[in-house]
DNA sequence: ATGGTAGTAGAACTA
């Protein structure tokens, strides 16, 4: 089975990229994130028209989360983090099959020190939490989305230019490595140790075409899964798109 | 150099 996860940067707008991508790569789980759409205009009939059901926690204008799944329904639907009390729709846990899936948008966070920087550490030690339950209850966790954080200096095209800033600082990799600790591991590094590899480009200054991005988008796997993962691989294809989403999909295959 | 581009909205905010 092929997981993936995008960041469409709207799915209104990128609709008809996510189904021309889904037709010819065929995944049978995809999270998405910032669909920026409320639950009553997710589009439920043009999905199930491309062979996928659909649940989502959306809200207007920003962020808003959802997961595809192609056969058997999504059950145990989770929107919200216990204990946390947040309008903003990041989160979205789901039942596929053998799979508990979590899609997250984690928060940007704008730049170290401002309040969304704060915001994002506490979000993120909450999450934490959240995923140490479900790694518990649920053996064959996949955690995957938009990190809003490059795991290592590998995944970063200019570390010396981005270091200690947003996406990259210490306290954000180290509220990561709590979160990897649980026993969730980066799959893109079970396969390719080399940096350059980037799921996020920056709209300005020509950044995909000079290849200036960072690898955010990340599926984690709970330890029982560590041996089931056959490939994993960022399709840089979509980016190449006319108006593409800053991000690209990033999959994963799992022998299962 | 706090720029630049895109999405949502219809000005300013988020990324």
């Amino acid at each position: 089975m092929k997981i993936a996860s995008w960041n469409v940067n709207s799915l209104k707008v990128r609709l008809p990229q996510l189904t021309q991508w889904m037709a010819e790569a065929q995944p049978d789980i995809v999270a998405l994130q910032e669909t920026k759409l409320e639950d009553a205009k997710f589009p439920v009939d043009e999905l199930a028209a491309a062979g996928y059901r659909a649940v989502f926690s959306g809200q207007k204008t920003y962020n808003g989360v959802a997961i595809l799944t192609r056969g058997q329904a999504p059950t145990d639907v989770v929107t919200d983090i216990p204990g946390l009390d947040d309008p903003q729709r990041r989160i979205l846990a789901a039942t596929v099959g053998d799979l508990r899936v979590v899609d997250l948008y984690v928060v940007n966070g704008k730049a170290v020190g401002d309040p969304k920087y704060d915001y994002k550490l506490d979000w993120l030690a909450k999450v934490r939490e959240f995923l140490a339950r479900e790694h518990e209850r649920h053996p064959n966790l996949v955690v995957l989305g938009d990190f809003n954080i490059a795991p290592d200096d590998r995944d970063v095209h200019d570390p010396v230019a981005w270091r200690d800033s947003v996406l990259c600082s210490v306290p954000e990799r180290a509220a990561l490595n709590a979160i990897t600790g649980l026993g969730l591991h980066d799959s893109f590094r079970l396969f390719e140790q080399d940096a350059g590899h980037h799921s996020w480009w920056d709209y300005r200054q020509a950044a995909f075409r000079r290849n200036l991005g960072l690898r955010i988008d990340l599926i984690l796997l709970g330890e029982a899964l560590k041996g089931a993962a056959r490939a994993a691989a960022i399709d840089r294809v979509p980016r190449q798109w006319e108006r593409p989403s800053d991000h690209t999909p990033v999959t994963l295959d799992l022998d299962i």
